[in-house]
DNA sequence: TTGAAAGCGGTACCAC
DNA sequence: GTGGTACCGCTTTCAA
């Protein structure tokens, strides 16, 4: 009795390729990742590479980094608030750059996770570097992450932590750029808008610190805005601004600024004689408004500096933890201040 | 002689838990992954528990998916161009969606692969599901990713791929929306801007073919505006549109048409007497800008349909692929056109 | 030049 | 209740 089966297409495994050829399943490995310790002849390769591709043979990324002891896999964690297109680029550069030094770069998902539960979540990847953005990982976590073999632990955020490498974004600084100018230029009531949004008092919080530091000592006041970024709490701050009698107010970032600007327009208000307004990351949009935004630009370290980084920590993993200050802020004065 | 050495810490695998507990790896396993078909005493559980704890154990996600022949990772492409709020949003909600349904979403940093190249490195990775936003995927990649194990391929972009389940986000309607309302209003010189930089022509092209569909057949002419996005350029273009003696622009988007409208207005043109603008993604900042921006409304899908839908195609590999189209557009008109 | 076999870390079946 | 053990797919000695 001849029985016909419909054949369910198993995925190939390198056995499968092996049995397709005719030859072991060393060989067959020893064709596909071109062995150089060992040659094989030239009709046995093209039989290999020949099943191989008949079959569709894709191999086992993890098979393979479970027997290798380790992968190229480079872990951070997905953004999950909206990222603005400075860092986009940032990011973008980093994984170019990892890349063509032969990393994956994986962004993980973390949803609810916090703390050490995101960074355990993490470790069961077994990354052999974790790139962590943000104030999320704490010592242990670092810890964490080491003891399951990742190699290079790097840090991007306003504080060291104990163990990992850092990129010291400190966001202090822009704020005490905007601060200090907004003093030299005559401006003594100094409001500084938070915003209301979740996720960002990272930047937030030492932003409006910055702005404090720079003007301690003196005789300005500094006052600090919460805004939600709706049109409505614009307006309700436009009045607030005014009920103060501020002089001036240093807007978060650019989105922000362009926000409470036209409020404080519509609110009768004149920028910038009335009132002085800077953003912060000189973004397009802060040249098109009227008028033009003055803004604190921020410099970001070079996505490849940074990849460099992480491949001289992965080749060196007992090497001192390297701290690096890497925030460049300076006032771009434009017309609103 | 006592000889002190230096423990390194290689990483705890189940076997050295069991050791320090005084169990086998089996039971490890049971306590720490709760399985019901076995009871294992109080105790023991309590001193295997004890054990990880003090190793700081995680469990090596590679050894367990190989064990189990296939893993709950959702990968998904990194997007490579700075993404917007509309789109960060929908990502956001839908990772949590999936996170809720037990899956891991993965972003996966695809630097220089395009197409099957690209296919074949995410298979590696033996996701449960892949989700492809944009046209990045043909047919092939497809079927790579299903020969390697993927129960659920689904793209979201301007076409249906076969095999793949489908998310038809057309932004053809966009353009549709956008060409219909200004023809209403009385336009018939009407420019489309397109985008030069790269990476966006996926969304730009469907757009100006909108464009193209919805006057067709009647007096109206439309001129496509390549545009680069700086003030320059701008400022050049909206010459050529005085030039073109255009009536009306759609700008592909809010941030391009901010940008045009600033260099319209500086060309001394009178928006929307002169020249209707229009823009899409109905952002914030079409509402800041005077005169307001209309805009094309864009509603994406909840993420949480799509987890769902994600689910039921796991859960039914061999159903019929689901095709939805999603994007619902609808003109806001303000005050620029 | 090629093949047999051990072993990476976990899980789950089957004995005891 | 708990332990022994085979096995997932792949790489890499070691022998032939």
């Amino acid at each position: 009795m001849r029985s016909v089966m419909v054949q369910i297409p198993n995925t190939p495994t390198s056995a499968d390729v092996a049995r397709l050829a005719g030859v072991s399943r060393a060989t067959v490995s020893y064709v596909l990742n071109n062995t150089s310790a060992v040659r094989i002849s030239e009709p046995t390769r093209r039989r290999v590479h020949e099943a191989a591709r008949e079959l569709g043979y894709v191999p086992h990324a993890a098979a393979r980094s479970l027997r290798a002891g380790h992968s190229r896999m480079v872990l951070m964690p997905a953004p999950a608030v909206p990222v603005g297109p400075l860092y986009s680029r940032f990011l973008d550069e980093l994984q170019q750059a990892l890349g063509h030094l032969d990393y994956t770069v994986v962004q993980y998902g973390t949803v609810g996770l916090h703390g050490d539960e995101a960074a355990r979540a993490w470790a069961e990847l077994r990354p052999v570097a974790v790139l962590v953005p943000g104030a999320e990982l704490g010592p242990r976590g670092v810890a964490v992450l080491k003891r399951s073999g990742a190699r290079a632990v790097v840090t991007l955020g306003p504080v060291r932590v104990d163990g990992a490498h850092a990129l010291l974004m400190d966001h202090d600084a822009v704020g005490r750029c905007a601060g200090a100018h907004l003093h030299a230029a005559g401006r003594r009531r100094i409001g500084v808008v938070v915003p209301k949004e979740p996720g960002l008092e990272a930047y937030s919080r030492p932003r409006l610190a910055g702005v404090r530091e720079a003007v301690h000592g003196t005789d300005a006041a500094v006052t600090e805005l919460p805004l939600a970024y709706t049109e409505q709490a614009a307006a309700q701050l436009a009045a607030r601004c005014r009920e103060l009698n501020l002089d001036a107010v240093f807007a978060y970032n650019d989105e922000y600024a362009m926000l409470l600007m036209r409020a404080l327009q519509d609110e009768g208000l004149r920028i910038p004689e009335d009132m002085a307004v800077i953003g912060a990351d000189d973004l397009m949009l802060g040249r098109l408004l009227r008028p033009r935004l003055s803004t604190v630009h921020i410099e970001l370290p070079s996505g490849h500096d940074l990849a460099e980084l992480v491949d001289r920590a992965v080749r060196d993993p007992g090497g001192e933890p390297e701290v690096h200050a890497v925030l460049g802020a300076s006032v771009i004065r434009r017309e609103s201040s």
